[in-house]
DNA sequence: AAACAAATTCAGTTTATTTTAAGTTAAGCA
DNA sequence: TGCTTAACTTAAAATAAACTGAATTTGTTT
């Protein structure tokens, strides 16, 4: 399998180069988006690996130029924690995933090789995890065969959740996220709101629950 | 992203703050050369920003011990209209930019990201030290493949002993930076919470183990 | 306007972390 | 060796954070 890596960062793209390499994969680097374009093009990658912030042309841009051209290799797109936009979320730039900075090796991996798996084209409408699938489309919450319908703000919270398996997502956060900014929406409300969701999970039985990292925040956790 | 801001002039340094935080980097502030020489020291800031006439230590004197002791965290000086000598200019002690007063807000804010850039902006999620992995996204030490939840507490002085790999890390240290200036903590509040860590690396089975200095601190220790 | 669902607020309860404190062990040194 | 002091360990107490059920408000739909 072969992997491609526009990162400008010259030390970033090392580590994922190595990264990478170590998990049995070739891989070539690239660092600007321009370059990147042009090797994407090339159609010998299994997936592209694709920082947001690039030099000469954006992460975002590369995609959409990509998929333009009828150009389909799955792409992750790379973001700074901060660049979390519903651009990003929403994928709705052709990408078919994204991670955020920072993450570890071993999350890299699994979502190269999950991708790779689904070859890409089909454009997200499920982040899934373990057995627990939230749909985007409709906001329903499913987990074998019984589904629940979520309120927006369960929904919105639970998407937080499973857009950053394995990262704590801090309570501060999720008030900013869901509720904004200007609102004065206090943690108490964030945890009644916690408080529903596992309720539901409860309900659908599902092995994902909502672990607390106490003065922190929330995380998902797969039971085993 | 996290800065240290060393300045003696109570109001400059509130302004700095200030500025540092709008543009959502955490930022910490400390009055003079000695205690920015520890801070700095503790090797979690990612930029220094350093006034050049301090109380007790002067930049220069920080910078240069800093850089004896193979501490490479970026540094820019802040110096007056008249301290613009060669000395700042040539940067030979070992800093890496520098800012005359009086200097725009968005001035600094460039320089900031230029050098956290050019120090490799996200670097990995976790420190690491032969077998033992600190995951900072998720407050999870982990060894081979077990892993343990880390208390705030115990994560901020893991991450301490992590970030100074080699240097003792004194008790005082510990105090100031995980229970703050002004918390009446004392070294027996240390001296459980490293009982506590102790008890989870022997969980672990790590290699790792932290090492009394009596009278001064700890340090992490590799067994052989 | 009634009926309903979603969102918020609040208070009482539960739980985890942090602190305190006291007894024990270990280190350094005369 | 024995004395002194620092460090260690544990358990209990105190504190603060998080949870949750229920009442209330808000907003939407018919």
């Amino acid at each position: 399998m072969r992997i491609l890596v526009v990162e400008d960062e010259i030390r970033l793209a090392e580590t994922l180069a190595q990264i990478i390499k170590q998990n049995k994969y070739s891989v070539d680097v690239v660092n600007d988006g321009e370059d990147g374009y042009d090797y994407a093009m090339s159609g010998i990658y299994d997936v592209i690996v694709l920082d947001v912030m690039l030099p000469k042309m954006n992460g975002f841009d590369v995609v959409r130029e990509m998929r333009r051209q009828k150009n389909h290799t799955p792409v992750i797109l790379l973001t700074a924690r901060g660049e979390v936009t519903d651009k990003v979320t929403g994928l709705d730039c052709g990408a078919d995933d994204y991670l955020t900075k920072p993450f570890s090796p071993e999350e890299l991996i699994a979502r190269l090789r999950a991708l790779s798996r689904r070859k890409g084209e089909v454009i997200m409408d499920e982040l899934v995890l373990a057995d627990l699938e939230l749909i985007l489309s409709n906001n329903i919450l499913q987990c074998g065969n019984k589904t629940v319908q979520l309120g927006l703000k369960e929904f919105e919270i639970m998407r937080l959740l499973l857009s950053n398996q394995n990262i704590i997502v801090p309570k501060e956060d999720m008030l900013l996220k869901v509720w904004g900014a200007e609102s004065d929406a206090e943690d108490n409300n964030v945890e009644v709101y916690i408080s529903f969701l596992r309720k539901k999970l409860a309900y659908l039985n599902s092995t994902v629950n909502i672990a607390t990292i106490r003065k922190v925040g929330y995380r998902l956790e797969v039971k085993k």
